[in-house]
DNA sequence: TGCAATTAAGGGTATATACCCGCACCCATG
DNA sequence: CATGGGTGCGGGTATATACCCTTAATTGCA
């Protein structure tokens, strides 16, 4: 269990996490990721996709094939915006129904996982982890 | 920075970090998931990709994929074992030169970022991800 | 000993992730 | 008002990751 390397024992939590989110939130068709997108686009649509890049810290070709996915999914649009480069996001019906309906999911998860490390664990698991 | 989510947190701390490990070990031409690999093929060789999935705590099928890639770079072999059903891998001897160049950028790295959380943090980062 | 159940890999498929390059669009300056 | 530099995306490519199903080898039991 002890892992030496600080990363690879970030990256196994990773997996360890993502999957147990991912099999909670399997009824609503989603996987925390998508979870995610769908939250941020809801926060701060209509959003471009270079500015929800910046948002959620991930690279904008990543965030774009990502988005795409939603949008084949129905969950999602895509449109040009004024600016006729820039792609604006937004959700459509069924993905703001879908999150509704995830984040009672999520809110359950979090919880669990807040109980297993105490409510102090976990405010210095994000201490250190935003330190990074 | 903050993220009320703690599997988002988590994940966005294993990209970071990771890109940190990666762009370091670069001038070796390997990536962090790779070193690792390498070191655990280094300590357990002959092991087959089963046990090394149980080892690493990865999927078998990712797992020989990752392998694969190893063995394209020349870094490791992928034999077949007593039991005929059984891939069984061990280094190249570029595979353990590479990985003996990698150890020093590895642990200044590792350094780095245990400095950064200070050594009580990183004890306790450990634990935390540990105990999910 | 011969067949059924188990075990080990491999391939198909799909998402997540990042880097680089090319294209299209926009705007400011001359 | 035309052009050049900057900006926003998309596609190509590659790795990491996981799930499912198939095939092949082994083993255990009748």
């Amino acid at each position: 269990m002890s892992d030496p390397c600080i990363c690879i024992a970030v990256r196994k939590a990773s997996r360890k996490l993502t999957a147990r989110y991912d099999a909670a939130l399997e009824p609503v068709g989603i996987n925390l990721a998508q979870f995610s997108l769908l939250r941020n686009i809801s926060r701060h649509e209509p959003v471009s996709l270079t500015r929800l890049a910046e948002i959620v810290e991930l690279d904008r070709s990543t965030l774009g094939r990502n988005v795409r996915v939603l949008q084949r999914m129905g969950l999602a649009t895509i449109m040009p915006g004024a600016d006729l480069r820039e792609a604006t996001l937004s959700l459509t019906e069924a993905g703001r129904q879908v999150l509704e309906r995830a984040v009672p999911i999520w809110e359950g998860t979090q919880d669990e996982i807040q109980q297993r490390l105490g409510v102090a664990g976990a405010a210095q698991l994000e201490a250190l982890l935003g330190s990074l």
